[in-house]
DNA sequence: TGTACATCAGTGAACGCGCGTTCACTGATGTAC
DNA sequence: TGTACATCAGTGAACGCGCGTTCACTGATGTAC
């Protein structure tokens, strides 16, 4: 299915660019950032060592290009996510699950979006406007009172970090074997911070001191 | 300071092991971890180029061991941060400032620890005990009824989120320009956790449906 | 439909490079007596 | 305090390797007339 395309033996390619930045998000996968070389690339694309040269100015165009789709793609789960939601709360939520789930389904490609391992002399990889969903719903969320960028970081963090513990098996695998279990993750943590975690009276027990629990 | 210790020129180097996870740590800074050679290492220790094979079996053994040092490092760190609070909820905000800073602190050492880009195959780098005390107190916090180590990813996602976020430029760097205001940071961020982001009622206003600000 | 030509996307040889690692070695250090 | 010797921490030459990138090239494709 994701091998060659068509067995028809032509001289171009066809669709090499696309067929290289899979082969990177692959070799990616398999041996880190360090391990991806453009000329293993090209032999996985079938294709001369040379090939990718008419695709890519150089080996750090290709990362940059594999990043620059991922932001495209985030922002629109992002908006899929907040579609025919209403309460910004809830879209706010929605925004988290959804960007969780995208970090465990493409974790190359998360990573090397915001882990800016290569080439991050002179301009950023652009995010265009991927978040700005985000800033505009905390900031409706939090209120005229709270600075919007303050209000999209604080929203921002929870589930990035989630997921960047996740992808780093800080949280073991097994316990979120894949995306849908990931997903509820994020959906049981938001619900904590909105209950126990924040919470200024202890749950149901009395008063502040007997709230030590294990404390004997 | 950080030069070379002593002049007295001796054929042993007397601390070469600790030179070179420093030069590393150095390396890493200016080129990233792919930028990290061993034999860039050994020069920048003046110090012959097999030289570190005396001190590291090879060169993820060098890498390990400075995520290694970062764990103990962060654990007591932690541990200075919770000494002397005693409500379990200030502990954990204490942790979190902490866990911030250090991160803005050691950004090579935390990404190292956390971003497994290097040899991840076979053991995990040992965390030790570094996040018991979080553990504990997230358990205490969020009360018996929910699943500590659930509690304690909860706790753990937004300031590693932060962290993450502030590292990678996220968040921009005029905003965050040291461990201080990234500190300041972390704190405000929850305060804002514990009140507007999570309050179900609308911060002043009236009902639900006048409260969507911005909206004409 | 046919032809000429510009452009494009490949090829494969060649370059220089720095790297990780091994090896036999040697100078310095520590210790037993 | 002196000596013999084991051990340790360096040296420097050598290895093989795969990489990124360039270059002159060639085959395929598209288009103007």
């Amino acid at each position: 299915m994701s091998a060659r395309r068509k067995v028809k033996k032509t001289y171009h390619h066809g669709d090499l660019r696309s067929t290289l930045i899979t082969a990177a998000t692959e070799l990616i996968a398999e041996h880190g950032v360090a391990g991806l070389s453009l000329r293993e690339c090209a032999r996985r694309a079938g294709v001369s060592h040379a090939a990718p040269y008419r695709h890519f100015p150089d080996k750090n165009a290709l990362l940059l290009a594999i990043a620059r789709d991922g932001f495209a793609a985030l922002e629109a789960v992002g908006q899929e996510a907040m579609a025919g939601i209403d309460d910004p709360r809830d879209r706010l939520d929605a925004y988290a699950v959804a960007y969780v789930r995208f970090a465990i389904e493409h974790p190359v490609v998360f990573r090397l979006m915001f882990t800016s391992q290569f080439e991050h002399d002179g301009v950023e990889p652009v995010d265009g406007g991927a978040f700005d969903l985000l800033v505009m719903t905390a900031a409706t969320v939090a209120g005229p009172a709270v600075d919007a960028r303050l209000a999209a970081a604080a929203s921002w963090a929870l589930p990035h970090g989630l997921a960047m513990l996740i992808l780093d098996r800080r949280i073991p695998a097994e316990q979120v074997p894949g995306p849908d279990e990931a997903a509820a993750l994020a959906r049981t943590i938001l619900q904590l911070w909105r209950g126990p975690l924040t919470d200024r009276q202890p749950p149901s027990v009395g008063t502040n001191e007997t709230a030590k629990i294990g404390g004997r």
